[in-house]
DNA sequence: GCATGGCGGGAGAGCGCTCTCCAACGCTCT
DNA sequence: AGAGCGTTGGAGAGCGCTCTCCCGCCATGC
């Protein structure tokens, strides 16, 4: 098999130069019609490719991306933070809205996982190699580092939530108070007065933002104490919760679970606890996952967009990569109820 | 900020030559360990990363691989296939695995998904621009073009599952049938004398081979006819096949489910018919995957070494990356079961 | 004593591409 | 008709790295 071509050959075969060849594949400049059409000819016929490194080299951009994942799993060889990952279906989704967005402009992420110290650094050699261009960053824990380390590196990042910190570093959001509003009004529209919460962690702005909320709209409701118990937003912690939230609060009439995964791991618990569900408890859940379908009955849940949200964090990070001084942004987005069978 | 160091800064800091510095950062040829530790020190002052682009570009090496899902989703705008992907236990652990092997290597994958022809056509071109040196494949979809075009453009590919057709390519599978058998076994064991199962799409080897490899070993123990219905591997497809298994065969005692997807999808039809599990039907899934222990009762199933066996593909794709003319290989790996509720 | 050979290091040629210059050309305007 | 200008194509200099030569040095052998 012969070398794969290179623009020289063919500028050879098109008769021109190399410049001119490049010229035509990058679109740049006028390029006499007729001249681009043999051009063109010329890179059908050779079965040309451009070569990326070369490129690269020149150009110093990559045309990559990074989607990264990054928190602290509970660490154990027989159950790797990024096999955690992937049992979260929101996972999939911001996944899902990255793909969605970068492919058409063919680009392709490339995974990474950073949940500790030595990865976290990995991560950060990596893109300063020049592997990728920049990154879009996941986070499953609240003082995640990772975020102050690509600032301090000056690589371009956008991040999936509002980081606990104040860093100078774009990223997108849901407005959690509003959704867990949302949840409040319609169990209370529900006939429900007493209801509890499974939050997740406490010390994630979003878990905090989201009890607060619900807090607070069930105060305005004339309900001042909601009892809480805290889960880590995965299914067993959910289960966890919610036997001892029945425990301490037996009368339970409705619950406001911060995610769908904890929601399904809560249901099989009321039932196994003879509590028919939504007729003796209302379940509302928050995502809209995969979970909420999946759940028997399914979820009513608190829908944000978050393959929207994952899009928009690729087209903030292009931006971003595109112009180095591009201002910091972050975008709010707007959940939404959605009706199913649980509440 | 200053542009990021080369070898020539790296080299002159050490007052030796580039190809020195080179040597050092490679490991290769002899060099004066004092010399040596200068470079090291030169390196760290400097702050200086190699330039991966630059490296590419001579080496021809990437030092990259994608990891491509493949096969046709159903095509639709709201539900697209890379969400799909995600819904499905089985992936994260196949991704799992293979991230478990390449991320010590210092090596990340790209995601890429494939399920049309126009997407199989962007894999190829960005894999011939030398985005990455080599793919990992695993596929939904039993007449998958792709390892074939893989094949044509002689790019190294590792499959995750035997073909349906025979083409050179290297492959991990595991042994269907006989993990097929290990449920008819156990099915048996219990008392189930009545039983049916619920197969995956036909087209695909894995489904046929666990299917015949169940109605095989049944046979073997007496039970000649065995009535199946066919899923597609998915939670509601699985919810579907026992409904109407149900409906035609009301006495079942015991169910082979061939994924534990649809197992979990199954399990609320039974108990919403009244039938306990397993005290009145039986349910053995196949997969081990985060399904099983998710469903209630937990799955009895079939475990296969979904990540070793993910990695070991990643292994041998490193393989033949490292030496193009490495003889194509296909590695068996033996399942198990693990007993829990269900069955 | 001189040829031999191994070893450690430097020089320099590219890898394939982009992009800045510059030359050539045809047009308008004076 | 010649100056001035915009347009189009070519030449060539790198981008940062690897790797093949090659050279100088010292230990060794006759």
């Amino acid at each position: 098999m012969p070398a794969s071509p290179t623009l020289e050959d063919v500028a050879r075969a098109a008769g021109v130069s190399r410049a001119t060849v490049s010229r035509v594949i990058n679109g740049i400049r006028n390029v006499d019609p007729m001249i681009q059409e043999t051009v063109r000819q010329a890179i059908a016929e050779t079965g040309y490719v451009p070569n990326r490194a070369a490129r690269s080299l020149v150009t110093r951009r990559t045309g990559a991306i990074a989607l990264i994942v990054s928190g602290a799993g509970e660490e154990s060889g027989e159950n790797p933070f990024h096999s955690q990952v992937f049992a979260d279906p929101f996972f999939g989704r911001v996944a899902s809205g990255v793909v969605g967005f970068l492919r058409p402009r063919g680009i392709h992420p490339i995974l990474m996982f950073a949940e500790t110290a030595e990865a976290r650094a990995q991560v950060i050699a990596y893109l300063r190699q020049g592997n990728a261009d920049g990154a879009v960053l996941v986070s499953t824990q609240a003082q995640d580092p990772l975020p102050r380390l690509l600032v301090d590196a000056s690589l371009p990042a956008v991040l999936f939530a509002r980081p606990a910190e104040p860093i100078p570093i774009s990223y997108v959001d849901v407005a959690h108070r509003t959704g867990a509003k949302l949840a409040a009004d319609h169990l209370v529209a529900r006939g429900r007065r007493r209801v509890g919460t499974i939050s997740g962690p406490l010390d994630v702005p979003a878990s905090q933002d989201r009890l607060s909320g619900f807090r607070d709209a069930m105060a305005a409701h004339g309900y001042p104490y909601i009892p809480c118990v805290e889960g880590n937003f995965t299914l067993n912690s959910g289960e966890a919760a919610m036997e001892r939230l029945l425990a301490e609060h037996p009368g339970l009439d409705g619950v406001f679970i911060a995610n769908d995964l904890m929601a399904q791991g809560a249901l099989p618990v009321l039932r196994h606890h003879g509590r028919r569900v939504p007729d003796d408890v209302a379940v509302v859940g928050f995502d809209d996952s995969s979970a909420a379908t999946a759940s028997r009955p399914p979820l009513t849940t608190i829908r944000h967009p978050v393959e929207d949200m994952a899009a928009e964090m690729a087209r903030l990070l292009l931006a971003h990569v595109d112009d180095l001084d591009q201002p910091v942004t972050s975008i709010i987005f707007e959940p939404s109820l959605v009706i199913r069978d649980s509440a």
